[in-house]
DNA sequence: TATTGATGTCTCAAATAGTGAGATGTCAAC
DNA sequence: GTTGACATCTCACTATTTGAGACATCAATA
């Protein structure tokens, strides 16, 4: 899956990168890890460092640095008003809640707050997910053009069936698609196009999702829309 | 000050990322902004695309990809509830509230919510901000070792004695020192040895902060303590 | 409708960067 | 005091990367 890329160096950098984000790395580590031979991994992490990718936790370790956060941040006005919005979501639904972006056949997690007590599901800003399985991914899936959509329902845990449902209906409803005993529920989020760049979900214990109410229905389409661009 | 690494494919590839994080680009865009030959902007964003760093738009141009944010959110266990004390802060006290963890002589906002009306000081998640104004960044420096403190303290907008006070009161107050007519409070967050790993900001505008009340330094004392760990 | 220029993609000979064996220094464990 | 593990550095050699040029596509223009 994860092949050579053509560029070597990125390659071997990237390798880093993914050990060091798993926990803090020795150079020892990074070496053992990776597989590079030391002075490679030491250049590499040096030149990692350098550009602020990776840095040195007080023990020497080599952690991830601030560039990262820095790009992912960047040019993503969605970001910051999703996070308050997940938030309020959370609170008003007493479930988890999260917003997600396509990423090719994946789904990236870009803001989610989970309830402090009791039974309920988690998932991680920055957790990239299926988009074959679970509400948000129909919600991202169903407005695609016909043949992106041939491309992704195969092998999908819905039918095209379900995408008409989720166009008409204005939102998905899931169970035990992604992860069993999980439920959830999503609505589209759309930019001042029209076009949908974003799911806004709610999730948690099956039992607690398995018959959407009015008042789960509207108190997530309402936060989709809030989070839709008004320009 | 951004000079070569001595990992030249590295350098290069960071020059593609910084192009992209600053708006999309097309390949074209990428050969202006980046002085790099087309061959060489398109190898190696390919590459960056194979590894997840950049996506391609519905319109062909480079966005950050999922990877940043990835690497950004793993293995940090501090942001996902730095996220949610710094908007139960923001609503508590009215003002913009933030988490900054140090990064060499910079510190890097983890997390961010401002008050929707009114105003209000932004720093948007990912921002390096200095290490050499501001009350964040003497909670930052306070605790560290002396020659540590020495180092950054050259050129920094507080002193030595002030450092002293934060260390003594628990808590740092600034007005208009890293940005005219913006006052800030900050408290320290402690790992479960006791180090300072964070430092927990409200800041708006000078008047809102010239004297911090009891219930202001109670109210962010507390978020630092809620995010300070347990274990 | 034909032409032109810009853009994206690809190839491969030549050039250059990157590699890694080995040397050196540091430090903790014994 | 010795030893082994680790981090850092050098530089001859190897392999990767580069970029000129070719080709395809497409929108703008005459």
């Amino acid at each position: 899956m994860d092949k050579s890329s053509g560029v070597g160096v990125l390659d071997k950098a990237v390798s880093i990168l993914d050990a060091v984000a798993e926990q803090p790395c020795s150079l020892a580590d990074l070496v053992r890890v990776t597989g590079l031979t030391r002075p490679t991994a030491h250049r590499l992490a040096l030149a990692l460092e350098h550009h602020l990718m990776v840095a040195r936790d007080p023990t020497g370790h080599f952690v991830i640095g601030p560039a990262p956060m820095t790009w992912a941040a960047a040019g993503d006005d969605l970001r910051p008003r999703a996070e308050q919005i997940v938030t309020e979501l959370r609170d008003a639904t007493g479930l988890s809640a999260q917003v997600y972006r396509r990423v090719g056949d994946e789904r990236l997690c870009i803001a989610a707050a989970e309830p402090a007590t009791g039974l309920r599901d988690t998932v991680p800003v920055g957790s990239l997910l299926t988009l074959r399985a679970g509400s948000a991914a129909q919600v991202l899936v169903a407005w695609l053009p016909d043949p992106e959509i041939d491309t992704l329902i195969r092998g999908a845990a819905y039918r095209r069936a379900d995408l008409q449902t989720v166009r008409h209906r204005g939102w998905a409803h899931s169970l035990g698609q992604r992860e069993p005993g999980v439920g959830s529920l999503s609505a589209p989020v759309h930019d001042s196009h029209g076009r949908v760049v974003a799911a806004v979900s709610i999730s948690g214990p099956q039992d607690r999702l398995a018959r959407p109410g009015a008042a789960q229905r509207r108190l997530l389409v309402d936060a989709a829309l809030r989070l839709s661009t008004r320009t």
